[in-house]
DNA sequence: CGACGATAAGTTGCTTAACTACCTATTGCG
DNA sequence: CGCAATAGGTAGTTAAGCAACTTATCGTCG
């Protein structure tokens, strides 16, 4: 598949783990209040400790897709001549994220759960 | 798609939640004792108090795919009749399973500290 | 006897969504 | 000018869970 195992390694090691979880993320740090896309990939990157450094072709796609679903709205504006699209969460959002991270906390501590490896019930 | 919105929905709401989740579920199920598919299924269903309750075209394929990878054996025999695929841990499934309880407890503390609503580090 | 449900093991094709690899454009540094 | 950082994007690929279906055995209900 890839050329180099050696050497670096730029993505992040979870990859695919990411799957179904990345929304809540994205809202969750457009919470705290209105952000542009690089920013917000940024954010996300300091806030995880550099284990979530998502490419671009996962992040603006990613805003693009809340956009269109109504959780967030999105502006032009122009500072220093570079364009930014800054994003805010709608009531829709601010919904979502709700819900989303009661969704995540029950996900979670069911995995959790299930891997301490406690006896699993029997089955016949 | 289906018929009835309102009433029964059978089929979990996490949904793709799960992807690159699964597998460790599944060799940590195959942790306590050998198991056959089917029996995997249901302990996964129980242990989970039914919110993991997965098909068999996912059931099936994942622990085709494990043993593929080497991290489980499978052994047919036969029972009343009905025909079973027992799986069994190998040593580089118990391996497996031991680095990617430890992914998953990284992953699931970095996401919950991210939703935790702390202010985010500010970008510019 | 036939229908049906539970058990048991698959297979096929669909869909979602994150990823890789690209591209455009501006500012500032050397 | 070349290059990095900032800023925003697109096209095509791929992984994987899911819905729907098939086959088969056994027990039960009518």
């Amino acid at each position: 598949m890839n050329g180099g195992e050696s050497g670096s390694r730029p993505s992040n090691a979870d990859a695919q783990a990411l799957k179904g979880h990345l929304d809540v993320l994205l809202l969750a740090v457009l919470e705290d209040g209105p952000r542009h896309g690089y920013a917000v990939k940024e954010a996300l990157r300091e806030g995880s400790d550099g284990r979530f450094d998502l490419p671009t072709g996962t992040v603006y796609p990613a805003l693009y897709r809340l956009e269109r679903e109504g959780l967030i709205t999105g502006t032009w504006s122009r500072v220093d001549g570079r364009r930014r699209r800054t994003y805010q969460l709608t009531p829709a959002g601010h919904l979502r994220l709700r819900t989303d991270r009661g969704h995540w906390r029950e996900f979670a501590a069911t995995i959790s759960t299930l891997l301490e490896g406690k006896p699993w019930p029997a089955t016949g």
